[in-house]
DNA sequence: AACAAAAATGTCAACGTTGTCATTTTGCCC
DNA sequence: GGGCAAAATGACAACGTTGACATTTTTGTT
């Protein structure tokens, strides 16, 4: 492999001055630089970053850490954000996947140490409170997509799941629904108490009575193997006596079992039944017909923005106990008239 | 940061006898293996890789170098698969995304040449041929999901949608079904060609003529941005006069919108219409009522196994011009009978 | 043309490892 | 306990780079 004296005996200056012009250092001559540059194409020298990262411990390289990749395959549009940011500043990601397992989590942090990297983004795939233990406090980690327990203090991005189910619920009460029913996330999910919530107390605030909202669990269980009563709930929902005129749900493959259930009894959507979901999962929401009205999850923003956070960390930005939150647009198709 | 010399200066050794102990190295007495050991965890030393990696060159990182992640979300399994073998093997893992774009790719070379990785792994998110340019030939490269041109000699490993989507119809065959619709997926896709031509295949074979089948084109146009006709085809395929009553698509997302048709229709799946897809996408086949015949893309072991041999060909296994071809399983539900 | 300041370039050590080879210690046999 | 091989340990250079500092060249001023 060639290295840089070989470009520098080549070029007939020194390695110094070859690390000047590769490095865009000042201070070298025009056609110094143009004519190592030139000795650099020709001899196709490329930096050795292990060397350099020896010699000055500047790592451009980030640690992406994740957990369950499988369950939400969208949520790999934040690793998509990351890498995309890296690109741009001319960092380097390496990437490790802890599936739920403490000790493996131990040992990545170990491989990522013994990398020298520069700092470390904890992505969770489903929004939720994470514990701390997370590698030693000297290397800069932002948590992406879930925040600390209280005590902890690490500085975290995440979507904002009151505000999109809010909006949501806003815009389904202005279309002049006043009988809605709604199925539930599973409630072990951080995101499922959040949109509840914010359901709630939207349609509160419209002055809707407790009768005129029909909310059914839909998921419950162990996350990752759990029950699933939404096709049946859907089903009684929408053929018990007086039904709602709009089914709101916890997340798009919700509403795609509501689609289903609605269809196979015989209801027209939107005609006779408005369904919205949660998440903007575009596999199902532009594949249900009509398009599905929903709120989306900011996955790719989530990423993008966590790495610039994270560098402004490692630069020394204080942001400690500073906790950013995303918002869930609502993107109105053609389910919810 | 902790170093090699402060441990030995602590554990009262040379350095290097300390390098042989994190090494696994013999020739160290068990009663100073296990002082320096002693030390090492005192002190919360990790190895150096840079530093390693400068001296002897054996670089124990691999890339991954993915197109379009966003495409087919589950794809990311791939990545996964090479992560678990990376990490029971004790290699690190550094990932870049070229977006499809040529320019990014030549740049991503370079930044994995810069870390000196060990090898790569080129994935791609949908099945298809791809043309040389990868990187150097220096660097030992297997490609995943794709395989390169026929004068260009890269290893390589893909599922088998020729025989997947073989057993599927022979499947489908012998539940007695003798009147088959197909609807395809965009013929621009690699694996679209080899799904139809096992169709066609497997029905001839049964003995039935081109009257009992009806192949129906339901995407079209340049990948990503295709025009869908599927919703509308199934309907035609469906309520059209003497119709199949076996409902074969090129993948599960068609597969999805041929129930929401089928429902529409009133029809009742599968007493009314047999329907099943390919790919085993879980958040689509797992979620229909009921639940999707499908033949499952091995996406996890893509990667899995496309890392195991991308090891054997960084020590010198003349692999090239090896081209890997995995099972695609029929999984059979409740949607075909 | 002399001189100083600024710009350009070079020298050399150091980063944390490991490979090579030399040296010391240990265990064993007669 | 003397001799010898094997095992254990150490000394030191080298990997490719850059930081600190030294030296040379150029430029501008008088």
């Amino acid at each position: 492999m060639v290295s840089i004296v070989d470009v520098a005996k080549a070029a007939g200056v020194s390695n110094k001055t070859v690390s000047r012009v590769v490095n865009g250092e000042p201070n070298v001559k025009p056609a110094t630089k143009e004519r190592v540059q030139g000795v650099i194409r020709d001899l196709g020298y490329v930096p050795n970053m292990a060397a350099r990262l020896v010699r000055s411990s500047r790592s451009l390289t980030l640690g992406i850490v994740t957990d369950f990749i499988s369950t939400t395959p969208y949520s790999g549009d934040i690793v998509r954000g990351i890498q995309e940011w890296a690109e741009e500043n001319g960092r380097t990601v390496l990437l490790a996947n802890t599936n739920g397992d403490r000790d493996k989590e131990r040992e990545i942090w170990r491989t990522f140490q013994s990398h020298r990297i520069g700092g470390a983004l904890y992505v969770s795939m489903y929004h939720r409170e994470i514990s701390p233990s997370l590698g030693d406090v000297a290397t800069p980690t932002v948590l992406v997509n879930c925040h600390p327990e209280p005590a902890n203090g690490y500085p975290s991005i995440e979507p904002d799941d009151y505000q999109g189910s809010h909006d949501l619920t806003r815009y389904v009460l202005e279309r002049g629904h006043r009988r809605i029913g709604y199925i539930r996330l599973n409630p072990k999910l951080l995101g499922a108490e959040l949109r509840l919530s914010a359901f709630r107390e939207a349609v509160r605030e419209a002055g809707l009575s407790d009768s005129d909202v029909d909310i059914r669990l839909g998921m419950e269980g162990p996350i990752g193997s759990e029950t699933n009563r939404v096709y049946s709930q859907a089903q009684d929902l929408l053929t018990g006596s007086n039904p709602p005129t709009a089914l709101m749900c916890g997340n798009d493959e919700i509403a795609f079992q509501a689609y289903l259930a609605a269809l196979g009894a015989g209801l027209r959507i939107p005609e006779d039944i408005s369904i919205v979901g949660f998440d903007d999962f575009q596999t199902v929401s532009l594949a249900l017909k009509p398009e599905l009205t929903t709120a989306a999850l900011p996955y790719y923003a989530l990423g993008y923005r966590g790495a610039d956070r994270l560098m402004r960390v490692i630069e020394g930005e204080k942001l400690r106990e500073d906790h950013l939150v995303l918002e869930c647009p609502v993107v109105a198709r053609g389910s919810c008239k």
